[in-house]
RNA sequence: GCUGAUUUAGCUCAGUCGGUAGAGCGUUUCCCUCGUAAAGAAAAGGUCGCCAGUUCGAUUCUGGCAAUCAGCACCA
């Protein structure tokens, strides 16, 4: 017996029997053997008394390696069954994961665990990781395990999901577990760690599936990277565009008058009016059409456009007028673009027809999903729809990805990845019928981006249910992914709505329509940016850009009036703190509020005609003439200023 | 929609083992007239989420509903 195991670094060191992972990290260094989490074998996670027999590229993971943190969180995820198992005899155990967010173990209900129950699991566990109990890696004939979990709800299921006659399983005294790539050897390492929260979670991820109980926690080999990461945790709370919306009165939603029906303030409703300008400049420059449209529609538009029957869980009931007309609020306005369309003939000399409307949509959330401006119940959509000839598709495609680029340039959106999402073929309930358009249209999208380049990600089942798209899926600064941008190729809808063009030969031709939107609706980017930019935004979009505060209000007052009156007149939003409090109080406020330019103005800057700026976040105080601080600001609001971020 | 937790003044939160409530911040008024992150005083402000039930009496106990939060499912 002889074979050669590859090392990350390239080097290849031979043997002629069978090795642990751990004798050949002990074998490399004696540093690395006492080092070793688990190692990555052929790019397959493995544990450390993982045996080594033939060929194989081996990388040794140490705690320095982002892997090695899945798998103390597995081995803390697993500890805590085993705890919690002693505690609640009759307790059952669903999925469990352990990824960069920590690790979670799903329960069954019978036995609830309360949140106040916690911290006495978590001593449990503490007192297993002092003692350093071993954790036994064993190889299980698949039967055995079957047997073993006969009368449990869920391990058979997930038994069935493992390959292979002998299943890879952990033991700690006599509690067993499976479904674990690679554990550690022993339970003394998992120092940091905590429970966090019990949720609820489908039993397989499935909303027809029982819910079972989700307990999820987080560990470290650091105690210092536990406590960060309890202080990030905590900190995500400052960026949340719910408080920032309260603090700097931004907007609300009060259940008073309608759960995820929100109110735009006056300074929320600035930002917003700033980010509707500019977009609708920008698509107007590049070809668009901008329209209104109304917000109910005929019910027959949204049968012939086949919303009613796949998207009608999503929509507000139709209202009755008694007269046999039924009226629907809209959804999606894909339907009112094409009436636009229809409302001429058109000839292929003026395609493409680019129409584009801030129009606002009503969805029926379910309630559990409202969640302040990220998910409202009324919504106003930046979108548009580009009708082409078939031939044009690929360059309007091009055209659309480059003016949403040109978008993230300016509001800075660097964190995004493209992903195209198809339908789920099986899923008829959700998607038209019609094989051959979903695959020409996956096809066509598909190609038009490895044509242009670009990576994406390819997901099942996240199309619309009229065609594939192009998702642009962002981050925000909570961490969650979302749908900032897409682009939708769509043959369905010419088709039911019966749309021509006439061409060169004087035929009527069938159009392509390509939905799109750049940044999505106007609530879930405001919410978007206000968490980005924590409530502070650049001076383009701040509600407030300058706020100019007397010194002494009997002497200065009229002066800081001018100096308001000036910067209004010049299209700048400047306000003057006239209030009697004392200067320092309103600098305070003025901060508090985030405003991108403080002015503190008295008799030196009444004298020279001057201001004397303190920029956000700096306790700086900066002198220049009015007009300097003119000149600063308009080119800061010009270029689209990121600095205060 | 589902599971769990929560809901008391504009905000953050105490409190009442059943006898209708408090603090800090904010607001208003008075006072102070001030050079870069909170001067001082007083006052106003609450159907204790909503609807039932039990009770002599419910903000408190019980039930239902709604909303909010965490997560799941869904999703822009």
């Amino acid at each position: 017996m002889s074979f050669s195991i590859t090392l990350p670094d390239g080097s290849k060191r031979d043997f002629d029997k069978a090795l642990t992972v751990g004798d050949l990290a002990h074998n490399i260094a004696t540093s690395l053997g006492k080092a070793a989490v688990a190692a990555k074998v052929d790019g397959q996670l493995e544990p450390v008394d993982y045996q080594l027999n033939k060929n194989a590229k081996v990388a040794i993971i140490t705690n320095k390696d982002d892997e090695a943190l899945n798998v103390l969180r597995a081995t803390a995820a697993f500890l805590f069954e085993a705890v919690a198992k002693k505690a609640y005899p009759e307790l059952h155990f669903g999925e469990h994961a352990a990824d960069k967010d920590g690790f979670y173990v799903d329960t069954d209900k019978t036995n609830q665990i309360k949140i106040s129950e916690l911290p006495q699991l978590e001593k449990a566990m503490k007192k297993s990781i002092k003692n350093g109990e071993k954790i036994e890696h064993v190889q299980v004939a698949k039967s055995d395990l079957e047997a073993e979990f006969k009368d449990d709800p869920y391990k058979g299921a997930l038994l069935k999901n493992e390959k292979g006659d002998t299943v890879d399983a952990y033991k700690l005294g006599d509690f067993t577990d499976f479904g674990f790539d690679a554990l550690l050897p022993n339970t003394g390492k998992i120092k940091y760690f905590k429970l966090l929260t019990v949720a609820g979670a489908y039993w397989m991820g499935k909303s027809s599936n029982p819910m079972l109980q989700r307990i999820s926690g987080t560990a470290f080999f650091k105690e210092s990277a536990l406590k960060a990461d309890l202080k990030r945790r905590d900190e995500i709370k400052e960026r949340d565009h719910r408080t920032i919306g309260r603090d700097l009165d931004l907007f609300f939603v009060d259940p008073k008058v309608g759960a995820g029906l929100p109110y735009w303030m006056p300074k929320g409703a600035t930002i917003r009016r700033v980010i509707e300008r500019y977009i609708i400049d920008k698509e107007v420059a590049d070809g668009y059409q901008h329209v209104y449209t109304p917000v109910l529609m005929n019910l027959n538009a949204y049968k012939t456009s086949g919303h009613w029957a796949h998207y009608r869980d999503d929509m507000f009931p139709p209202m009755d007028m008694g007269d046999g007309e039924m009226l629907e609020l809209r959804p999606m306005n894909c339907p009112s673009h094409i009436e636009i369309y229809k409302h001429h003939i058109r000839s292929y000399r003026e395609l493409p027809i680019r129409i584009a409307e801030l129009g606002m949509m009503h969805r029926y959330e379910k309630s559990g999903a409202l969640s302040g401006l990220q998910r409202v119940r009324e919504m106003t959509l930046n979108d548009g729809h580009t009708f082409v000839a078939l031939d044009q598709v690929q360059d309007e495609f091009a055209k659309i990805l480059k003016l949403i680029m040109d978008v993230y340039k300016d509001f800075d959106i660097t964190d995004y990845h493209f992903r195209l999402s198809y339908r789920d073929p099986k899923n008829t309930q959700k998607y038209f019928s019609n094989d051959e358009m979903w695959e020409k249209s996956q096809k066509m999208l598909k190609g038009a981006m490895d044509d242009l380049g670009l990576d994406y990600v390819e997901a099942e089942g996240e199309a619309a249910f009229y065609g594939p798209k192009l998702d642009i899926q962002t981050k925000t600064a909570l961490g969650n992914d979302e749908t900032m941008s897409t682009i939708q190729l769509d043959f369905m809808l010419p088709e039911r709505f019966n749309l021509t063009y006439v061409g060169k030969d004087g035929e009527e031709h069938r159009p392509v329509m390509i939905h799109r939107g750049i940044v999505g609706t106007m609530e879930r980017f405001v919410a978007y940016l206000t968490e980005i930019y924590k409530g502070a935004f650049p001076t383009w979009l701040a509600p407030i850009q300058v706020e100019v505060i007397p010194v002494n209000l009997d002497a200065h007052s009229d002066y800081a009036k001018k100096v308001r009156d000036e910067l209004n007149k010049r299209g700048f939003r400047a306000e003057a703190d006239l209030r009697n409090e004392k200067l320092g109080y309103k600098i305070r406020e003025s901060q508090t509020q985030k405003i991108p330019y403080t002015l503190v103005l008295g008799d030196k800057e009444m004298k020279a005609n001057s201001v004397n700026v303190r920029p956000y976040g700096t306790d700086d105080e900066i002198a220049k003439s009015l007009d300097d601080f003119i000149k600063e600001i308009d080119k800061d609001v010009n270029s689209y200023s990121r600095k205060n971020k």
